[in-house]
RNA sequence: GGAGACGUGCCGGAGCGGUUGAACGGGCCUGACCCGAAAUCAGGUAUACCAGAAAUGGUAUCGGAGGUUCGAAUCCUCCCGUCUCCGCCA
């Protein structure tokens, strides 16, 4: 949610930011009508209240009857406004919650990811003296992913993970706990189930498209989450945070489930794009001044994450059209992925880390006490410390002439083991 | 899933139809006393929105949404949550 004071004061400035999203400047315009209606309706309302309340003391006087008259005329006039009152408040926040978050001034302006900007690229790509060959095929010969059955059991975009490779994710989650609770994160495990109530607050089904992206319980009127942004992020909603614990971090294991309903024929075999998976995030609830410092810090938890892996990696920073609702700024980390594209390789996107201002914690309510006393909004930031697909990453990576797949240096005391062979 | 109890401000805890933003106690802040502190005394101590340049004024908020009433923290309905007991279950 955007600061409404901000909106009336700076329409323009509003327009301008979310036309370089791609939304409607329209929209703000929309908002700004209800705004002054129902701004209108509410000053109404509450002269009609005041009398009502100086009447009603009248009344505990004398139960006068032209009085008692008046209370009956003015009851059912309040109860009508009332009525237009929440219509209109009813509009006023719809059309407020279709704004998305404003990019921050740095983030460079474009349509779609083809104005994404390369920010740089680290680790050595190894020279393979063979053919390398995509996951998937390694994968398969070592016993390592079943998508065969896991289509049987459970349908496309499934896939079972099996021997070494299951072993292998939970020794990247270790990896990253390990890795990141000494830098003040604190590990959670959080619900992959939460109400209606939180996933708008995350702002996340905010248009019809998010709504196809999410698995929804309607018996139980529960959303399956996509990330574990979307339960940690909640987590302090209607909370006065202390400005001295911020930033307050959690680093948090879930699985994540999405629907990929815009993604048809997009990935369609393996496990690189798949509607259950696993991940370890890293959320942050920080100081309103220090939210880009603390996104350049996750950054860098990531990245020394993928270094850590010895994977060659690049960073990439969204443009204003491919950022997303809630995001203010993003970058994302693609990992190199030798065996794809017949063996020529190619980046593809292992971590997203997003800056969402105060967009998220407006909505939730999630807010902090600076030392005057004063009550502002924090900033929520999210991202990737790894999810399943960096194993892709190590199975290209690490691939052998043999189709064999040697252990990162790192991961060899979780699973004690240097090569994944045949069986 | 069944039975019951409960949900009030920073905390404890009253109020059970009117003048209650809410008794009383604790905490916290300010001032007085004191060389200083403790104790004591006096005063203050919510949030959101609307109007206003501001001072300030108004409205709402006693888990949430409806309803009854001239008037609801107080009565009714539904929902959510917490606790206790039983059942089931990792």
């Amino acid at each position: 949610m955007l600061d409404i004071n901000f909106i009336r004061q700076n329409p323009e400035k509003v327009k301008e930011g979310i036309a370089k999203k791609n939304a409607d400047p329209k929209l703000v315009d929309k908002f700004l009508r209800w705004d002054e209606e129902w701004r209108a309706k509410i000053s109404v309302w509450e002269g009609l209240k005041v009398e009502q309340k100086t009447l009603s003391k009248e009344l505990m006087k004398s139960q006068a009857s032209d009085l008692l008259s008046r209370a009956q005329i003015l009851k059912k006039r309040l109860a009508d406004l009332e009525k237009e009152k929440k219509e209109l408040e009813q509009k006023r926040e719809e059309s407020l919650s279709k704004l998305p978050n404003l990019p921050l001034d740095d983030v460079p302006v474009g349509p779609d990811e083809t104005a994404n900007k390369i920010l740089r690229e680290l680790g050595q790509k190894r020279k393979f003296n063979f053919p390398a060959k995509e996951y998937l095929e390694i994968a398969e010969k070592l016993d390592l992913i079943d998508t065969k059955r896991a289509a049987k059991v459970s349908g496309s975009r499934f896939g079972y993970l099996k021997n070494e490779i299951a072993l292998l994710e939970f020794s990247l989650v270790k990896l990253a706990f390990d890795f990141l609770i000494p830098e003040n994160f604190i590990p959670i495990i959080p619900p992959v189930l939460i109400k209606e109530k939180m996933m708008k607050g995350m702002g996340y089904i905010d248009k019809t498209e998010d709504k196809e992206e999410t698995y929804f319980l309607e018996k139980d009127n529960l959303y399956l989450i996509a990330t574990s942004e979307q339960s940690v992020g909640p987590l302090h909603a209607d909370e006065v945070l202390k400005e001295e614990e911020l930033p307050k971090r959690y680093v948090a294991f879930s699985s994540c489930f999405r629907r990929e309903a815009g993604s048809y024929g997009k990935d369609t075999t393996g496990i690189l794009r798949v509607h259950q998976f696993d991940k370890v995030e890293m959320f942050s609830f920080c100081h309103p001044d220090k939210s880009k410092e603390e996104h350049q810090f996750l950054l860098l938890m990531a990245e020394k994450l993928m270094q850590a892996l010895q994977l060659p990696y690049r960073v990439v920073q969204m443009c204003t059209g491919d950022l997303g609702g809630p995001a203010a700024a993003k970058y994302d980390i693609e990992a190199w992925l030798p065996g794809q594209n017949n063996g020529q390789g190619e980046y593809r996107e292992t971590h997203s880390l997003s800056n969402c201002t105060d967009f998220q914690a407006r909505r939730l309510n999630i807010r902090f006490r600076d030392k005057k006393g004063k009550l502002g909004f924090v900033h929520t930031l999210n991202g990737t410390a790894f999810s399943q697909r960096p194993l892709i990453a190590i199975i290209e990576n690490y691939q052998t002439k043999q189709g064999t797949v040697k252990v990162p240096d790192v991961l060899k005391p979780f699973i004690d083991k240097n090569e994944i062979k045949i069986k």
